[in-house]
RNA sequence: CGAGUGGCCCAGGCGACCGCUGCGAAGCCCUCACCGGCUUCGGAGAGGAACGUCCGGACUCCACGGGUCAGGAUGGUUGCUAACGGCAACCGGCCGCGAGGCUAGGGAAAGUGCCACAGAAAACAAACCGCCGCGUUCGCGCGGUAAGGGUGAAACGGUGCGGUAAGAGCGCACCGCAGCCACGGUGACGGGGCUGGCAGGGCAAACCCCAUCCGGAGAAAGGCCAAAUAGGGGGUACUUCGCGGUGAGACCCGCACCCACAGUGCCCCGGGUAGGUCGUUGGAGCCCGCGCGCAAGUGCGGGCCUAGAGAAAUGGUCGCCGCCUCUGGAAACGGAGGGCACAGAAUCCGGCGUACAGGGCCACUCGCAUC
């Protein structure tokens, strides 16, 4: 058939203020105590943030690019790349998106691929706080 | 038609679906109520430079007595303006056949400094080659001269005629220059008349002098509300202290305020951080018409509401069309992938400067052709 083509059409996906990290101290917090990892062209943090759904932050400075359009583009990517993807995230997590390179010019499918990715990767390697010592011989790689 | 000059404008277009941020309306949840949350609908959502942060203001807080100096800025005139270092018109100079363009353009008889290389000589007078006269032992010496050669960005006005031993404003004409006079112009200045035989280089975006202007800090300004935690302080009056401190870069005079520690009296419950909120978008606003003005502008009338984020919204996917590149073809017309500049509001205005794909419009100049 000819409707090999069609994009599926994607269902309701919301983007809304209670799914962003907006305080100082939530980003303090996953600096220090999230799971990291790297791709290509993201790099991320993830942190349990103790809510039932999951938060973004973005962290995209001047080192990336000089100019602000570039930068913009970055941080839109990344955020539609969260949007298009949030189902296949962890749930009650922060991820902090970074880019990996200097640079970096975002291909929207290239970036959802890894976000996905990282993200469990990320999410598995994180320091829980409280019970940390007990049960923790098992690697990250699910 | 070709070449060019000046100015203005646009900043790919249309549609579908999924999102984001304010605003308005309705409904629901929560609540004593406010606040807050959710849903639906309606409507709005980057720029000509939003940029750089180079000037000028508005606004906010702080300071506020005066003098001299210091420091900074500006530099033709007249206007415009809230203001300006901006803009307009005009004047002078330079460039262009022209339309036009460029121009920090006050003072060098107040002082200091600099002027590389070349050149004889670079600022106070001189003379390398010459030219002329006299002398001569024919090597040259003495004197006159600054017209010619040569160097340079620049060499003690220029051209011509007379004059002379050769020459020189030595004399004359015109041009330049300086002084004086009246005329025109608000003015910068202009053109004119008379007089003078020439006064003696340039650089002031070198110091400097002159004239004019200038308090400081900035939205992280600043106002309000105010957890957790720590915790008793804060205000005020007086006493005490001095080549005391601060206001204020130096000094002088004056004034005001402050003074730890300590003592006494009175009054008050507050202060600060996270966070929230206001500031925060309606304004020297934009559009149209008419009047005044050469213009920059300005007055009146009418209409319009036009982004307000805050780890920071203005995006994603797809389709069609336009333009560019590559490519098939003689052409009509196709095909392919890619691209469509510079660039993203952060308190707000007025400018300046810088970046920039492509395209459109108007006026004018020169050349050629035609009528």
């Amino acid at each position: 058939m000819l409707g090999c083509t069609a994009m599926p059409v994607p269902p309701q996906l919301r983007y809304t203020r209670a799914m962003r990290m907006v305080s100082k101290y939530d980003f303090e917090r996953a600096f220090k105590t999230g799971g990291r990892a790297r791709g290509r062209s993201v790099s991320l943090i993830a942190a349990p943030n103790g809510l039932e759904g999951t938060r973004l932050g973005l962290s995209v400075g001047k080192a990336c690019w000089k100019g602000a359009v570039e930068r913009n583009r970055v941080r839109r990517v990344f955020r539609e790349a969260f949007r298009l993807s949030y189902a296949a995230l962890p749930k009650g997590c922060d991820l902090i998106l970074m880019p990996a390179t200097p640079k970096l010019k975002p291909d929207l499918a290239l970036v959802r691929a890894e976000l996905e990715e990282l993200a469990a990767k990320a999410w598995s390697k994180r320091r829980t706080p409280r019970p940390a010592e007990a049960a923790r011989p098992t690697k990250e790689t699910p």
